[in-house]
Order: C-alpha cells, then structure tokens, then sequence
RNA sequence: GCGGGAGUAGCUCAGUUGGCUAGAGCAUCAGCCUUCCAAGCUGAGGGUCGCGGGUUCGAGUCCCGUCUCCCGCUCCA
C-alpha cells in the first residue's frame, strides 16, 4: 500500500467511524484544528489514563498536577519564549523561500536558493505564542498568551508540590493538558496542530544525577511505547544535534515512530538542565531551591522531562494499528488496536432477528456496560457485515448470541485478530474480557 | 503570509458547446431473507453544486469577488 493513500485511508476511516472530524466542518473547516468523535475521544481517554497510571498511579515517585493555561505573562519571558519563540523572517521575492533575517547566510543580501542580490522583503516576526485578553477590555497591559508548553505550569508549582506532598529528591510532576502553537506549518493530519495536548513529566533530580536519569527515562518510556503493542521495527530513538537543540535543553533524544510520512517525533526526552527553575528564580525573585534534609545543601535541581504529544501518540496507534488483509477472498480492513486502548471493547450481535435473540443480546449489552465494560449492541445486516464494521472500529471482540444461547446459555465471542471463535457461558463473558483487559 | 492544487450526497466521483425535477457506486436507515465473516431483494432518507454578486430566457457549467481545505517554504510534542 502506499504511503500517501495510507492517511489518506486512515483520515477517511477516521471520519468515517467516527474518531476524528475536522473542526468546525460545517463552515468550511478550520486548519490545523480537529474534534475528536466518539471513538477518538474513548481512545484518547484510554491512551491518557494508560500513561497516567503507569506515571503517577503505579509510581511511588511522581505527583500530578493540572495546571491552568493561562499564566501570568513574565512566565513566558522567563522560560524564553517571548524570545525564543519569536522568528524575524525575510522572504526572498523571486523564489519566496523564506529565511531567518538573523542566520548568517543571507546576511549579504544574497538569497541562498535561487542567488537572487536584494530581494529580500523587511523582516516580520512570528511569534509562535496565541495571545489573548485577560480582562474585558482589550488593552496591552491584560494580554496574556496561551501556553506553548504545559511545563512551565509544573516548573511554577515546583515548591508548592514538593512542600505539600513532601517529596524528597528525586521525585517528578506528571500533568496532561492543552497547549498552543501558532505553527507556520500545521499538517498531517492530527500530527502538528496549533492546538494539542501534552502529556509530560518533569523530574526532578541532583545535578549531578542528571545523566543517568536520562538514560532511565528513555528506557522507561521505550518500553512503555512498545508495551502499547506498537511495532517495534517503526520505533527508535533520535538524538539532537547541536543545531537541533531547544533553547532550554543540554541533551535531547525524541521518541521516533516511523509515519507513513516519514520517521517524526512523538516524544521527546530532553535534560533541561536548571534552565527553567534558575530563570523562573531570577525573574520572579523568589527561591527555587531544594534544601536536602539532611546534609541541609541548597541547589537548584536539574529536570529530566519526558514529554508526549498525546495526539501523535492516537495517531502512532492508529497508523499502527490500521492492516488491509484478506479473509476467506474479502478483502476487509482491521484496526488491530491493543484493548486496552480500544474505544469499544465488546460488540454483542444477534445470530438472527428471532428466536428471543436480540432480546438477549441487548441484555447482555447493558449487563457489560454496567460492569464498565463499553460495549455496543448490533443487529443490522448479516453476521459477517458487522464483523466487519467492529474490524474497521477496532473492536477486539465480537459477541454473538445463537439459538444454542437459548439451550445451554452459551455465546460465541470471535477475536478481531486470530479470528478464533469460542464459547464462553453468557454470564461468564464480563469477567472473561477484564481477565484480557488487566493481561 | 508566498507559490501551486482543489471545493457537486457521509465517502469516491460523473455531469457534454450553458438547457428537463443534479446522477451513480459505496455507506446509512427500515422491512424481507439469513444459524457465524461485507450474499440477495424491496424501499427510504440525504445536495440551496463552498459563499456572494454578475452575464443570460436559462448557470453545477461562463465572468468577477470572496472563503475554506490540501501540498510545498529549518516548526517541534
């Protein structure tokens, strides 16, 4: 298959079943801005509640935190943004390739593309930060911006998290959340928006200590990664070169996963030295120190961050999970995502439309639903359509009640991926998928 | 923002030199049929042809404007 027709495929599939719609459809749609449907928003949930449980629940070492977006504005002149964010670009009026007016190879005036002498248009700025208004009138004193990063909302909180929970170092701050970038170029679907969500986590560590934190975050979040049941040939690690590094990093390796438009970053994994807490104390005048207990040392700790974009990591699982394959010469398209994150978990069919069987099979449905098990009921069209309908929405399990069900209180359940069909006792079928759910 | 491409049903598209009530396949829904992998039959819903203006007896089609999307231009989660 190839790879242009594949998001072709996927964006369509996604519109098609209900993951992904693009924003304000109805009026044209918005760039770069996308909604997520019922099905998305269920994987997204599980995606977000998986790193959740893995960073904060199951950890005896991180806090969260949900800090607001809007921050007070020397937040952003602090962590560098108002500056670092900030492009001159000049574009060349022949070619109209852009360039940054302050890199040395235009400096002469001479356009590195096309060789064109003084065609330079004046330098504009592009501030990559969406600004807004705090307060009802709309005056520069109130403007506020909406945060290109959430991790300034943790670097902020620092010491109110470590006093109230009464962490000693090493520890992290876990927080998911919104963020926004007024990016030149969006694209790709769902892979660089201007609005997307972050999952991060700063940890916090000795200086000193830093490089082996490093190395354990990236094997911590490698392994989460390929624990999600994603292809491990289409992950692999990139480090930064020192061209390619943020204002606020020493050292930074991204998460790759390889797209059907190329090997991109989905996570990165950066030590950002105390570049942050040492400028967040110079520009606001309080200490950010950590005293230790007990050798009673004061230093600013060093932060180790693993930050996820949540919504390159829906669309890693999707581009992963989405096969054409062939059964029995039909050519159907599965969704092979991992369970866990699957937005439905069980459809529960009637063989037929008599017999008492879509009576039973409804009521089975609500029975799992109840137990916290999102299933969907389906009657409509033949037994084979509808597999085919859970295939493409990614349901691991297809549940069908039969004129056997009336006798011995059996149900067939199918799996999406082995296509293995086994009975199961009706009341028995809630506690049979928790089993793989929690496996 | 600049260059290029494109807007007709949920999706993919057709629609002649301007000319009947804008069509097809798939999808969806209802019914029939159907005892485990997209079978079939009958029927239904769904479009102000991106939007606004103009030319014309008549515009999806021609003209002008406008909006939006997609692709490319050191942006990073």
């Amino acid at each position: 298959m190839a790879n242009a027709d594949l998001m072709d495929k996927l964006v369509s599939l996604a519109k098609r079943r209900g993951y992904i719609f693009q924003s304000s459809e109805i009026y044209g749609g918005t760039g770069s801005v996308w909604d997520y449907g019922p099905l998305g928003v269920e994987l997204k949930r599980n995606l977000k509640d998986l790193w959740w449980s893995a960073m904060v629940h199951r950890r005896d070492d991180i806090e969260g935190l949900d800090a607001a977006i809007l921050m007070h504005p020397r937040v952003w002149e602090a962590s560098g943004h108002v500056e670092g964010f900030t492009d001159p670009l000049i574009e060349c009026t022949n070619c109209h390739r852009r360039f940054r007016a302050d890199h040395a190879d235009v400096q002469d005036g001479q356009c590195p593309v096309c060789g064109t002498r003084d065609a330079f248009t004046e330098p504009r700025m592009f501030n990559l930060m969406f600004k807004t208004f705090m307060g009802p009138v709309e005056d520069s004193s109130a403007t506020v911006y909406l945060r290109p990063e959430t991790a300034q909302g943790i670097f902020v909180n620092f010491l109110n998290v470590q006093q109230t929970a009464r962490r000693k170092l090493p520890f992290g701050i876990a927080q998911i959340g919104k963020a926004f970038r007024n990016e030149i170029t969006p694209g790709n679907f769902i892979f660089r928006t201007r609005e997307f969500e972050q999952a991060e986590m700063q940890f916090f560590v000795k200086p000193g200590e830093d490089e082996a934190w490093f190395e354990r975050w990236m094997d911590v979040r490698m392994e989460w990664h390929k624990g999600l049941g994603i292809d491990p040939k289409k992950l692999r690690f990139h480090e930064h070169g020192p061209d390619e590094l943020a204002h606020y990093a020493k050292k930074a390796f991204d998460v790759e996963y390889e797209f059907p438009f190329g090997w991109k970053e989905f996570e990165g994994i950066h030590n950002r030295t105390d570049f942050d807490l040492a400028r967040h104390q110079e520009y606001s005048g309080k200490r950010l120190e950590y005293i230790d207990p007990v050798s009673n040392e004061r230093f600013v700790p060093y932060v180790i961050e693993t930050s996820m974009g949540v919504d390159r990591a829906a669309l890693v699982l999707l581009a992963d999970a989405y096969r054409e394959e062939e059964v029995e010469g039909e050519e159907r398209v599965v969704l092979g995502l991992d369970p866990r994150v699957a937005p439905v978990k069980a459809a529960i069919f009637p063989l037929v439309k008599k017999d008492g069987l879509p009576e039973h099979a409804e009521k089975l449905t609500m029975e799992l639903k109840a137990s916290g098990i999102p299933s969907f009921y389906d009657a409509a069209g033949s037994i084979g359509r509808r597999y085919r309908r859970q295939d493409e929405a990614g349901t691991p399990w297809c549940v069908t009640v039969d004129g056997d069900t009336n006798e011995d209180g059996t149900v067939t359940i199918r799996d999406r991926d082995s296509l293995e069909q086994i009975r199961v006792a009706s009341d028995k079928v809630g506690s049979w998928i928790r089993e793989r759910l929690a496996g």
